[in-house]
DNA sequence: TTATATAATTTCCAAGTGGAAACTAATGGC
DNA sequence: GCCATTAGTTTCCACTTGGAAATTATATAA
C-alpha cells in the first residue's frame, strides 16, 4: 500500500471531489464517546460495565446510545448472557477491527503533540 | 516506523493505562466541521470563502468558530492582507499538516466501508 | 449617491447531546 | 421478606452547537 506524503494529499485531493470516504467515517465515529469505546474493544470484548468504568464513568444512557448505534452500523456485536443478574458483552466485528488504523495514528499523533496553550 | 496490527493493538493498550494520545488527537478534531476543514486546507491554502463553499456552506459563525479553534491550537495560520474588500488566507502549519496521516487512513476506511444499513 | 464585494461579528434562537435520578427485571443470599 | 446485583430504560433538564439574520468597515464602480 502506498502511503508516502504525496501520494496520500493527491488521494485526498480526488477524493474532496467525491462523495468523500471521510465524511463517511466520521459519520461513524460520531459522538462523544463514540471512539473511545472503540479503543477500549481493541483490547478484545468488554462488559458494560468494564466499558462504562474504563470510560471515566459517562451516564448508563450515553453509553447505551453509543453503543446501539455501534451495533446498528455493525461495528460492534451485542451478546446477551441469560443469566442473573444479566451479562452483556460488546465486541468489534471485523470492520470495527479495520478502524485500529485510524485509532493508531490518532495515538501516535496526540502523543507527538502534547498540548502547549500559552 | 512498525505498524503491523499486533504492534498497534500493543501499543494502544499501553496508551489506555495513560493520559491517551487518542483524547488529545480528539480534543484538537473537535465540532461537526474541524476535520473537514482541515481536509480542505491539506490540498494548499485557502481563503475563508473558499473553504466556507467547499464544505455545503455552514453558517459564517460556524466557520468562524472553528478555524478560531485550529488558530488556537496551533493547526492553522491565519493571515490579513489589508486590502479593500478583506482577504484572509488560512494555512496548516507544520503540526497541521502532520494530521495528513490521519486523514488518510479516515479517507481509506470510508471507502472501504460504504454505509451498508438494513 | 448608492450598490457591491469580503470577512467577519453579534444577537437571538432551535435543535441536538449528554447527564442525573428514578425505575425495572429476575434470582440468589441473608 | 428484603437486599444486592447488572444492564438497562425512561423522564426530565441543562448545556452546547450550529444556524439565520442583521450589522460593520471601506474602497471602488456605476
Amino acid at each position: 500500500m502506498e502511503t508516502n506524503g504525496a501520494e496520500q494529499l493527491k488521494r485526498l485531493a480526488a477524493a474532496r471531489r467525491r462523495g468523500c470516504g471521510v465524511e463517511r467515517t466520521l459519520a461513524v465515529l460520531d459522538g462523544k464517546w463514540t471512539t473511545l469505546i472503540v479503543r477500549e474493544l481493541l483490547s478484545g470484548p468488554k462488559r458494560f460495565g468494564e466499558i462504562r468504568a474504563a470510560l471515566d464513568s459517562p451516564s448508563a444512557k450515553t453509553i447505551t446510545d453509543r453503543l446501539r448505534a455501534l451495533e446498528h452500523q455493525r461495528i460492534i456485536t451485542r451478546t446477551v448472557y441469560p443469566e442473573i443478574p444479566p451479562r452483556v458483552v460488546y465486541e468489534l466485528t471485523g470492520d470495527g477491527h479495520s478502524l485500529a488504523g485510524i485509532l493508531y495514528e490518532m495515538l501516535i499523533w496526540g502523543e507527538e503533540h502534547p498540548v502547549s496553550e500559552p
